[in-house]
DNA sequence: GTGTTGCGGACGAAACCCTTCCGGTATGCC
DNA sequence: GGCATACCGGAAGGGTTTCGTCCGCAACAC
């Protein structure tokens, strides 16, 4: 009872050649051992299903040695492309999640149409129950002014992934713009906005660029090597929070382990610390680090610097008392 | 393909379903009988083929009655629907952006084989990109736990646009369930929760359920009338707040215009005072009310109650004083 | 109503599938 | 040439899946 399959275990057996299938559809190249993994399953056995596949008269081709992998041969068209009602439904739920214009705004834009293409293309039934979805559900404003173009997307991440070096032109919240020319690490999306992590040769350092403020992307000859242990979540982070006017620096009377999950990303860098944990970043507004992230940690935290942030914190510690001082009773009476 | 009538050749069990599949492609309409006969086992078990297919996300549709069988789900029509590059793109974009695990996670899961399959359909060149885009764009953690349910969601906007009376369970924060008789007004989402607006019958009053916490919905036979006026995103902000455990009241020394834009909708209605604007709502969880929502609000205000909001600011109001003043000092409740 | 066809529960026994070992081959990089 | 990657296949053992059989039920068409 090794009870290693934690991913889909509950999956029939016989199914999950079926679902060996579909990653291949996916994911052409794929090992061995990385479907035996996302199957929760042995790498032997993978190899099996591949065998029961082969069995069955699909084609899938096998190449040995680094790099090797798994690829389906020829116009391998066995499962058709047809959604279940649950996927479509879920895509119908995520789209008008990410972008509730979608919905009602409707043909016009890219994202609307898209979805009104895939409802179309859905069978009867579920087609109603997405197409109801669409339209009924409705949406609050949309709150994301910063989505960013699908084209500049697209171009980084293709030069990411091919490890070109780009040039591109940016422009910063105030309004000025210039041009920079970058390695582009990776492509990062977090909380809904994303990010491009890149070595800035001009300042030669890491920097995390806004892709809605991206005017322009020109892909260059020259190649670029990713630092070889890059965890591009991670690095975005760490570097959120790094480069700002305001330099900030908090002590909680906690382990880093108890801390972790009430601080931003975006706040700085945990670390430990005799006390406890230290919390070591940057920031441009005081006053909304103090009021929206250090607030909300109810871990016993002392604020060392910097001056700016001392004030924040005094400020709003203060208006809090204010605002249960005026209460007749005292807290003797409380609950 | 070798279609031909393989009696009962020795396959292994688990190709047998492949099979399945391989026949009710070329043979549309076929009965269970005549695909047991093909494969040389029992009725009884291709029918739990067909149940293994599905399970495996292939839709296969089955009509009962004379000249029914088992037909792949139609919508494989999927062809004319053509997307344009940046329609699929954006499409792509989107569902990362709302379910930042589909890319990652993939298979197992709706979105990401939904979004496998649209990317599948793709042509060339565009499926390239939107591959790239999915399988190099990281992303952070998914910090939603409150993905609903599809099906829940949709049996609720059927039943909404319907104007069907539902009973629904209901499993709240706390881990009680109940069950209630709503007429359904409305599917709202924002900010990626799902909330279903509703009038509920036992308490004769309007209320906003989440819909992830909604534990089953049973569609009944008796109708309903919204009411004429309904503007459900209005209406969903403003029930937000009400109806919990703990009553809330905050009075700001500023007019209800320059309060707004920092009151969260769900804290409750806002209106005018002497003194200002008042806001009045309920919570169930009162240091969650006064850290991340009071808090950010850098207008002056006093917390007239209830008892354990009042306890909540203190604390707060408290653990920010010693942040900035030093451990050894008590709760600063004079100064 | 009657017949056809799909749907699904129960149950016991046989068969199969997965894991864990093993050694082998092929390929590419240093 | 050594080393790491990756596919390939055999064998053994234990667990559990799958299969067949039998049953009643639910749609649907004539």
């Amino acid at each position: 009872m090794p009870s290693q399959s934690a991913r889909s275990s509950e999956v029939s057996p016989a199914a999950r050649a079926l679902l060996t299938l579909e990653i291949l559809q996916n994911r052409p190249g794929v090992t061995a051992t990385e479907i035996a993994r996302r199957l929760g399953v042995t790498e032997r056995a993978t190899r099996r299903h591949i065998a029961i596949l082969r069995e069955a008269g699909i084609p899938v081709e096998s190449t040995r040695g680094p790099h090797g992998g798994y690829t389906l041969g020829r116009g391998a068209a066995l499962a058709p492309v047809v959604f279940t009602e649950t996927e479509a439904l879920s895509l119908v739920m995520a789209v008008i999640d990410a972008h509730p214009g979608a919905a009602t705004a409707g043909e016009g834009e890219d994202v609307g149409s898209a979805l009104g293409k895939v409802i179309r293309a859905l069978p009867r039934a579920a087609g109603h129950q997405a197409a109801a979805l669409r339209d009924h559900a409705s949406a609050t404003p949309d709150r994301y002014p910063s989505r960013p173009d699908p084209a500049t997307t697209s171009a980084l991440v293709a030069a990411s992934a091919a490890r070109r070096q780009v040039r591109l032109t940016y422009a910063s919240e105030a309004g000025k713009s210039w041009e920079d020319v970058v390695d582009p690490w990776a492509v990062v999306v977090r909380h809904s906005r994303w990010y491009l992590l890149c070595h800035v040769h001009r300042v030669d350092g890491v920097r995390t660029y806004r892709i809605d403020r991206v005017r322009d992307v020109v892909e260059l000859e020259d190649l670029f090597e990713p630092p070889a242990d890059l965890d591009p979540v991670a690095s975005l982070e760490q570097h959120l929070g790094i480069g700002w006017e305001h330099a900030t620096r908090v002590v909680f009377e906690a382990p880093p382990e108890d801390v972790a999950r009430w601080v931003h990303p975006a706040m700085g860098v945990l670390g430990r610390h005799t006390e406890g944990s230290v919390l070591e970043g940057s920031t441009s507004n005081p006053t909304m680090y103090a009021r929206e992230w250090l607030a909300r940690i109810p871990v016993p935290f002392r604020v060392e610097g910097g001056p700016e942030l001392l004030d924040a914190v005094r400020t709003a510690a203060a208006q809090l008392s204010r605002a249960v001082d005026g209460w007749p009773e005292g807290p003797a009476t409380a609950s």
